[in-house]
RNA sequence: UGGCGGGUCGUCCAACGGUAGGACAAUGGACUCUGGAUCCAUUUAUUGGGGUUCGAAUCCCUGCCCGCCAGCCA
């Protein structure tokens, strides 16, 4: 991601650049990735990452990795260890600079000591529903609390006693004394400390009073000597109160650079309505193949590089912006299309008898594992009397522009022979069970010696070598494009984001494919084996499909 | 209706007073042992109105539209 796709740089590596060439910090550049763990990296998350670790790479910077644990009642343990894995995952590496928000409690609260000796902090005791009517409204002032006026050491006897554990949870706050009356409702004496007795993933039951995002971000910031802090557009109007903190304390003071959070049509991207997807059932957990998640799209075969160059593409900017699911699927396909060995696998399978083939023989078939990648090889394939064909590579009263086996019809069966359709077997219903071929022994390999051509080539296994499979079909969770749109979000969950297919074939090479590492099987797309299995066989998941021109010609006939 | 931030092809991003360009998508074609990939072509945009200027997407004024903010969440 060093600039997008036009090769000029983005607003924020504008700044960064200026800055460095005007040696603001000696020319210094130290990023921070500060997620809270409650919840799994989305896609989202990885445009912060990349911004906040990629900005740092490129220009020799640092950037820490840190976890704002500020608040105990929502976070967990079991979130950190998962981040870390996606960070890791993306390729991003925050050396020995793994921090917690917690790690600098001590110091926050001596600072919140400072700002009360100071005069701009005191302790209010109005209670929480007290404080929303004291606030005002967007359009009218707030009123000053009665408790504003206290002296330093009276509001210093009490902060004390508020982590001494003295007064009762929710009873009174530590609140920043700056302006009732601004136009900025977060600048109207913010709560600095609430009172708090919930257990701490990290420091236990040592605190009962919690510093405020507002309050510890900045400082979190400063302790580090971040000299850059980027974070989404929704923070914009916080960073006042950002700058306040730090200039009240008179410590190192960090730049904060708000940009616009990635939106992704067909699909939510809020950690809170994922988590309600999660929750509810709507998918099997986080790491489901069709969530937005770092984990699910690993899942499902999507590679790393793939989703940095997805992010490269889609740019950095302020105006709010919802990206095209289609981009994404671009670059999957653009990177596996590159990557990934070739093999033949066939989803619904139509056995084809090959009548003048001999029935003992096996013969071995040289196939290209990647057309893309001549270092990628060759290898074997055997073909043999029975073979599966895909059941839509055959019709029987064929759309005149269809290019694939009909009755009477010769195709070319992929790196192997010319066969053609001589006879087909239905049963009761009239459904084709299966077809009768001749093959012509001259076109070993695929080609004709004669010269002459075929309309189509289709992909085969062999019936004898194949691994029986399970193949999962994943399509868009959503199906409208802004699933926001509507009231319930949840009732516009695509139903046929999921389609399960048993009794696939694939060639044997299909075997020794290790989990997670997608492969394109030919003409359908690109797939992995996934780390469970259905029944004793092994499951694939469908990475994203091919492009179907095929499916566009049918669909534009309509 | 208070404050802050935004409005450029269908979508995302450029153009930083001097020819509005790229990518994805779409459409048409070429090629092809994957109806894949590749290649070529085409369509489509500066939020309205005023100004300043030889010249405005860009600067100024004024409407309009969109997002965010009234947690003891982050």
């Amino acid at each position: 991601m060093t600039n997008d796709e036009n090769g000029s740089l983005d607003f924020i590596r504008e700044i960064v650049e200026r800055d460095i060439k005007e040696g603001k910090h000696g020319g210094r550049i130290h990023t921070r990735f500060p997620p809270e763990p409650n919840g799994c990296i989305h896609i989202g998350h990885a445009k912060a990452i990349c911004t906040d670790f990629g900005i740092a790479e490129e220009y020799g910077g640092l950037c820490n990795l840190r976890f704002d644990d500020t608040n105990p009642v929502k976070e967990d343990v079991e979130f950190v260890e998962a981040i870390k894995e996606d960070i890791r995952w993306l390729g991003y590496d925050w050396g020995n600079r793994l921090y917690f928000a917690s790690d600098y409690f001590e110091q926050m609260y001596l600072y919140a000591e400072e700002l009360i000796r100071k005069g701009v902090a005191y302790v209010c005791d109005l209670s929480a529903e007290e404080v929303r009517q004291y606030r005002g409204t967007l359009t009218e002032p707030g009123r000053n609390s009665p408790y504003r006026e206290r002296s330093v050491d009276e509001n210093l006897d009490l902060f004390r006693r508020m982590k001494a554990g003295e007064f009762p949870d929710g009873s009174r706050t530590l609140r920043a004394r700056i302006d009732m009356s601004s136009p900025n409702i977060n600048m109207r004496d913010p709560a600095i400390y609430r009172i708090l007795r919930k257990s701490h993933h990290r420091t236990g039951d040592e605190w009962c009073i919690y510093p405020m995002y507002d309050y510890a971000h900045c400082l979190e910031d400063s302790i580090e000597g971040i000299t850059h802090s980027f974070c989404s557009i929704e923070f914009e109007d916080h960073r006042p109160l950002y700058d306040w903190f730090l200039d009240q304390l008179g410590i190192f003071h960090p730049q904060q650079i708000e940009f616009a959070r990635l939106n992704l049509t067909y699909t939510v991207m809020s950690k809170r309505k994922l988590a309600m997807i999660v929750e509810k059932g709507v998918v099997s957990g986080w790491d489901d193949p069709r969530m937005p998640t770092l984990s699910g799209l690993r899942r499902r075969g999507v590679t790393p590089e793939a989703v940095k160059d997805f992010l490269g593409r889609i740019g950095l900017a302020k105006r709010d912006s919802t990206v095209d699911m289609a981009l994404l699927e671009y670059c999957i396909r653009d990177d596996l299309n590159r990557r990934c060995m070739r093999l033949m696998g066939v989803l619904d399978p139509l056995k084809v008898t090959i009548e003048n083939y001999p029935e003992d023989r096996t013969e071995t078939l040289e196939f290209t594992n990647n057309p893309e990648d001549e270092s990628a090889g060759t290898r074997s394939v055997p073909f043999s009397r029975e073979i599966y064909i895909e059941r839509d590579d055959f019709q029987e009263e064929p759309h005149r522009k269809f290019k694939r086996l009909v009755p009477g019809g010769e195709v070319r069966l992929r790196y192997a022979y010319y066969i053609r359709c001589v006879g087909l077997e239905k049963d009761e219903d009239g459904t084709v069970t299966g077809l009768v071929c001749t093959y012509d022994p001259a076109t070993r390999g695929g080609d004709s010696p004669d010269g002459r051509k075929v309309s189509g080539t289709i992909h085969w296994v062999s019936a004898r070598h194949a691994v029986n499979a399970r193949v999962i079909l994943y399509d868009r969770l959503f199906s409208v494009e802004n699933p926001l749109s509507v009231d319930d979000f949840i009732g516009t969950i695509n139903d046929d984001s999921l389609e399960i297919l048993d009794g696939c074939m694939l060639e044997p090479a299909a075997a020794d494919m290790e989990v997670g590492v997608p492969v394109q099987c030919e003409r359908k797309g690109y797939f992995c084996k996934d780390p469970g299995t259905a029944g004793g066989r092994t499951v694939w998941n469908r990475t994203v499909a091919l492009r179907d021109t095929w499916k566009k010609i049918l669909r534009n006939e309509d």
